[in-house]
RNA sequence: CGCGGGAUGGAGCAGUCUGGUAGCUCGUCGGGCUCAUAACCCGAAGGUCGUAGGUUCGAAUCCUGCUCCCGCAACCA
């Protein structure tokens, strides 16, 4: 197999808040699959991602907070890699964007395309709070619409009337920050990134895009791109940021949203060097036309990644642009959205240290939401994770297993497998293992899974099919067949679910790690049955103690977690 | 007429590009089994595919109108 290089990257979590299951469903555990999949197949990868740590948001809550910039995303910077790192989402590196090599790297694009002719000035009109001394970016100024005379008209957009709203026409504007009305209107220069210039080069590569892109992002990017590209301000009037490299500028900082995807090659370039890899990040990564790079963001995110940061690769010259965006849809709880300040949301680090990661990476990887918004809902999670996860594929593990290691003490003898590889069930196996093989290079995450959990119904009705408890009674020898062909299907389930369930397979697979090497495993990943063969060779031993691999969650569990919820709602 | 996505048995979804009398997981009901995490296996009932119309021998699938839901670029994925 011709080994490839993939770059993955998944959208970088701003450093504001918790991350829930909704962030981790939108752009990491597919990811983090994807990652798993290709580095199987034997390809080189990096997954890279990092936090995202500028922008008024965060200033205006570490102000808040009573902590500085710095210190405030700090705190988020760690407890979201600790989320990820329970969630078993893998990243080979994950940054900070206030970090000096970051502004460094994000420099450097600036000059770039300001060289090229590709940002220049604007003038302005917004809007200045005399009484916090904040320039006020749209959202942070309500006020009367001056269409429908809503009251709480916000800077961008009326909520009432959905007009777009040109905050410097609100009637009686008013700070959010502050809550005052000495707001006044100011005259502000700033720095443009002019994508007009760049319509027909943006056109030419996203036009190429239409049959590999997913239809909830392709259509969408091309209705808002056909007629041409806006210019965007890439400056901000702020104390916390990266400094526009220019001269007579003091005051203004790049707009987060021009850093931070930056940050998937500033992040490159850091982890390139802390390793101490021969390959340079640009020439080896982010130039190479023969990488596949992959964005993975949720639908919020698509202007950035398809319009904004290809636009400024391209015209840099400095990366290529995106294979492919796979941005899902929104993950609701219970059918409404996550809100942390209506108390509608799951604590992701509780949860997982309740229910375990393979529950929650089963749950979560089966709604993931490719094609339209999805929800998280308790009971749902329960009956899934009981009846396919636990009730299924837990079951029929731990039924053959135990069946074997009480029947079998001494092992498995060779001459039961013989025969197994050429079996139509073992072709059956080959061709599932291809099928989840091709689902997961196209980035079809939930057909794969699906594809997954049918092979373990299959194993079960065979299981069942050839009755061994009965079987046992008058052909011993016969019984040991359909144990031992049961053992590899349970192994080739082992191996099917490597990319989605890193834990569960791991405690499949340790029941056979004597006889198996990483090459083998690699191999029958793709699906060639033939090593079988080879494990097999000399029957096999159960050493290890069988466990229940899957525990059931019970229904007070999810009662309790109900209520939980509601009362966080009520409070 | 701002834009994109969605509407399929009780629940969650697939099928729509490439039209041919609807499929999966769960739930429900009936039966079987006992190796196993009261798990497993078999069978049945239940939908005419948001709505109104059109094209066609034939439409969930193509076309048109309408309704409802989600999201929409500088806080929230």
């Amino acid at each position: 197999m011709q080994t490839k290089k993939y770059l993955i990257t998944s959208a970088l979590p701003y450093a504001n808040g918790p991350i829930h299951f909704g962030h981790l469903v939108g752009a990491y555990l597919s990811a983090d699959v994807y990652n798993r999949h290709r580095r199987l197949q034997g390809h080189k990868c990096l997954f890279i991602c990092g936090s995202d740590e500028h922008g008024v948001a965060i200033m205006l809550n570490a102000k808040k907070a009573g902590v500085d910039y710095q210190e405030y995303v700090n705190g988020w910077h760690k407890e979201h890699g600790e989320v990820f790192k329970k969630y078993g989402v893998d990243f080979d590196f994950f940054g900070q964007t206030s970090a000096d090599y970051h502004a460094e790297e994000t420099i450097r694009w600036f000059k770039n395309l300001h060289e090229k002719g590709l940002i220049g000035t604007q003038d302005s009109q917004q809007l200045y709070c005399n009484d916090c001394n904040n320039h006020l970016p749209d959202r942070f100024v309500e006020g009367i619409c001056y269409v429908c005379d809503y009251q709480h008209a916000r800077g961008d957009e009326c909520p009432q009337c959905g007009e777009f709203i040109e905050p410097a026409k609100l009637k009686e504007p008013v700070c959010k920050i502050c809550g005052s009305q000495n707001i006044k209107e100011v005259s502000v220069t700033q720095y443009y990134l002019l994508l007009s210039k760049f319509h027909k080069e943006f056109r030419e590569w996203f036009e190429a895009k239409k049959d590999s892109w997913r239809k909830t992002v392709w259509p969408y990017v091309d209705s808002l791109t056909k007629e041409g590209l806006h210019d965007r301000a890439i400056t901000r009037d702020l104390d916390w940021g990266i400094d526009v490299p220019l001269p007579n500028t003091e005051g203004k900082k790049l707009y987060v949203w021009f850093d931070a995807p930056i940050g998937y090659v500033s992040n490159t370039k850091k982890y390139l060097e802390d390793t101490n890899s021969s390959e340079h990040y640009l020439k080896d990564w982010w130039q190479n036309e023969d990488v596949e790079l992959s964005h993975f963001i949720g639908k919020d995110n698509i202007i950035f990644h398809t319009i904004i940061f290809p636009s400024m690769s391209m015209a840099s010259g400095f990366a290529k642009a995106a294979d492919n965006v796979p941005a899902n849809q929104f993950l609701n709880l219970e059918g409404e959205q996550f809100s942390k300040s209506r108390g509608h949301y799951v604590d992701a680090i509780e949860a997982i240290d309740e229910f375990g990661q393979d529950a929650l990476r089963y749950y979560l990887l089966s709604i993931l939401p490719e094609t339209t918004d999805s929800s998280f809902s308790w009971e749902q999670f329960q009956a899934k994770v009981n009846n396919e996860l636990a009730n299924n594929i837990g079951n029929f593990l731990n039924r053959c297993l135990k069946f074997t290691q009480k029947n079998w003490k001494e092992g498995l003898p060779a001459e039961a497998f013989k025969g197994f590889s050429t079996s139509e069930m073992a072709a059956d196996i080959s061709e599932a293992l291809k099928e989840i093989n091709l689902h997961l290079d196209q980035q079809n995450f939930r057909k794969s899974i699906e594809r997954v959990m049918a092979l373990g119904n299959k194993a079960n009705n065979y299981f069942s099919d050839q009755a061994p408890w009965a079987l046992i009674k008058e052909d011993k020898d016969k019984a040991a067949q359909v144990l031992a062909y049961s053992s590899a299907y349970a192994l080739c389930l082992g191996v099917a679910f490597r990319p989605f369930l890193p834990q569960l397979s791991g405690k499949i697979l340790e029941h056979f790690e004597k006889i198996t090497s990483d090459e083998w495993l690699a191999r029958l990943y793709l699906g060639e049955v033939a090593v079988l063969d080879q494990i097999f060779e000399k029957g096999h031993t159960l050493e290890n103690e069988v466990k229940a691999l899957v525990p059931k969650i019970q229904d007070e569990t999810i009662k309790a977690k109900k209520e939980e919820l509601q009362k966080l709602e009520t409070n």
